[in-house]
RNA sequence: GGGCGCGUGGCUCAGCUUGGAUAGAGCACCGGGUUCCUAACCCGGCGAUCGAGGGUUCAAAUCCCUCCGCGCCCGCCA
């Protein structure tokens, strides 16, 4: 066996606390294994350690005071590598490491691990994250992009953690929605109803984006077809056409083509997909008709007076009016439901986990799918991560058929507008194109840290304001220190990887605290990863990029003296950190800003 | 009516997974800091009965129950 390189810098100091404690407690006549001191270790410590040990629980059982018990364990700790002290305040148990002993380890390990500090290696079966899968139907608006934010952003974390991760999108080229744009684009403008041609205001043209020039009568084909069946009538015999395999001629290359610029817009923000998954396929391959054929075979199937055929998931607990779940039309069509249980048959054929992205308006759609698949005898489930919507300060989510939505696009040209003015404020030396390049960078880091820092359950309330912000707890601020460290680094001539350091010279408070931030970085990625909590990302970027300009405003680097090498190795270690830090969240680390 | 989620300084959030010591940030506001490594920065100040009530516990923002308020969903749409 190979003893693996420890992937955190503190498992040995842990370690050593932990053997530490468990043979104090022995010492003072108690028993403490130390699983259970690991368990019940706060390795956030207090304001008297760097980690910490609460007696209450070891004292409850012995039944002697905590304190008392607290005291027994401090005063009883061996002597131990890496630990420099040891005392009980009240009922804690405070330890403090060897500060020196921590900086040589965290600082060897992230010029070791270089851009995989923070990382695992890959173990563990394929995981799939679906997300984003917005309806090829028009532009992104910024409540539907916080779905591909935190699927990019989980995906990203997944495989820091050591997953072996496929993103996909699943394109709905079958439903109502594609039929109907295919079906208005297929008539001649002047067979246009009226209502359509005046949403069409002639704009675009030719350089149009083609998501925005397609997309932008969606609303008014909507609310057409509500009120005229006849209209209706010929949409639902473009469904059944594409449900058949024969597509009107223009179908797939319109749904491609609002694709493409939908696609361009997240590519933007450093987006992009592995696999793109079309619902179209399982059509072709037989595989909905599979489906179909076993859920006729289960004994709660029904057939509707209509003819349709539906599950009777009352069992399931669904909490419908009618617990009829409809899986095929009377017309033979089906519904996104069934396709989805047979596109999660796909994935389960291939992935040892399924995770699904979703809005919480798809909140009962994940529980519907749950029990379907339950009804046909598959045993897997996906994980769902759901997230809440993003709303409008007037109150209500963003819509488009209530006119409150904002446009990616346009959120995104407001971004690079203030960021241009930002940079040409400060710099004169640049030429365009490293303007260009660089507000472009500023306004995507804005925009993802504007949303991935909120933890997903809450709803966010878009301002423009907020989601514009440069400073303070933002995307600017992280990409600003950042390129602090790496100008500082320049100008010192050293180059990261082959700094070096005595770390007994970094013993200001400053210094000291900026690197625990670092250590604990493995920490963060393995917890964002296993919990979900992208916004604990985002919060460490923040917390990392502060410590170092407090660092930075405290001691001198460049002109100090003895400590010059140490201070650029400690200033390398952070550029490598917040930049891998950074690449999780799918900012662009700036080398000038 | 049922389901899911949320409620933490004036505003926006973190902390809740796994209960632990004085509840952390940012914005706003007030007062400072640049002959010096990038001021998109830093330092100080102001400001919180953690929605309300009850329960569990040595200990509750965190776990459980009830209530109140807000958002969304409850389609042969996706």
């Amino acid at each position: 066996m190979i003893p693996e390189e420890p992937s955190d810098p503190w498992t040995p100091f842990i370690g050593a606390v932990v053997e530490g404690l468990s043979t104090a407690a022995r010492t003072a006549g108690l028993e403490l294994p130390t699983e259970v001191a690991l368990d019940q270790l706060d390795l956030e410590g207090g304001p008297e350690g760097d980690v910490a040990f609460p007696a209450h629980r070891l004292a409850a059982g012995a039944r002697r005071p905590p304190a008392e018990v607290a005291a027994a364990i401090a005063g009883a700790f061996p002597p131990t590598d890496g630990v420099r002290s040891v005392h009980a305040t009240g009922p804690y148990v405070n330890v403090r490491v060897d500060p020196t002993r921590l900086i040589r380890a965290t600082l060897d390990l992230v010029f070791a691990r270089g851009a995989t500090y923070g990382h695992r290696p890959t173990t563990g079966g394929p995981v799939c994250i679906e997300h984003t899968s917005a309806n090829p139907t028009g532009p992104f608006h910024v409540g539907r992009v916080r779905n591909a934010i935190l699927g990019d952003t989980l995906a990203r974390a997944a495989r820091a953690a050591g997953s072996h991760v496929t993103t996909q999108y699943y394109v709905d080229d079958m439903g109502r929605q594609a039929a109907m744009i295919s079906w208005i684009w297929a008539k001649p403008r002047d067979q246009w109803p009226e209502s359509v041609r005046a949403a069409d205001d002639g704009r675009g043209g030719e350089a149009e984006k083609p998501d925005r020039h397609y997309g932008r009568i969606y609303p008014a084909v909507s609310a057409y077809l509500k009120e005229h069946a006849d209209a209706a009538a010929e949409v639902a015999r473009v469904v059944q056409q594409v449900e058949s395999g024969t597509p009107p001629a223009n179908h797939r290359e319109i749904t491609q083509q609002i694709l493409d610029g939908m696609l361009a817009s997240l590519e933007r923000l450093g987006i992009r997909f592995d696999e793109f998954v079309w619902e179209s396929d399982f059509l072709r391959d037989g595989s909905v008709p599979a489906v179909l054929e076993r859920m006729r075979r289960s004994p709660r199937a029904v057939t509707e007076p209509n003819g349709a055929l539906a599950i009777d998931a009352a069992a399931h607990g669904l909490p419908k009016e009618s617990t009829h779940v409809v899986v095929q039309r009377a017309d033979g069509t089906s519904l996104y439901v069934t396709r989805d249980v047979a596109y999660h048959l796909q994935k389960f054929g291939r992935f040892a986990r399924v995770v699904d992205v979703l809005g919480q308006d798809h909140q009962l759609h994940a529980r519907t799918l749950d029990a379907l698949l339950d009804e046909i005898g598959e045993t897997r489930r996906p994980e769902f991560v759901i997230y809440q919507d993003i709303t409008v300060p007037e109150g209500g989510r963003m819509s488009t058929r209530r006119g409150s939505a904002v446009w990616l696009d346009d959120l995104w040209a407001e971004a690079v507008a203030r960021a241009r003015k930002e940079v040409l404020a400060r710099r004169e030396d640049l030429r365009e194109a490293d303007v260009d390049r660089i507000a472009e960078a500023v306004a995507a880091g804005a925009i993802r840290f504007h949303i991935v820092r909120v933890a997903p359950e809450k709803p966010v309330v878009f301002r423009w304001e907020d989601a514009l912000s440069f400073e303070g707890r933002s995307g600017p601020f992280v990409q600003y220190s950042y390129a602090r460290a790496a100008s500082l680094l320049r100008r010192s001539g050293v180059e990261g990887r082959t700094a070096t350091f005595e770390a007994d010279r970094l013993s200001d408070p400053e210094e000291v605290e900026l690197v625990r931030v670092v250590a604990k970085f493995p920490r963060v990625v393995a917890y964002t990863a296993r919990s979900g909590h992208v916004q604990a990302l985002a919060g460490y970027a923040h917390e990392l990029a502060d410590q170092f300009n407090r660092f930075y405003h405290a001691v001198p680097v460049l002109k100090s003296e003895g400590e010059r090498a140490s201070r650029i190795a400690l200033v390398a270690a952070v550029r490598q950190t917040l930049g891998n830090a950074l690449e999780l969240l799918g900012i662009v680390p700036l080398e000038t800003m």
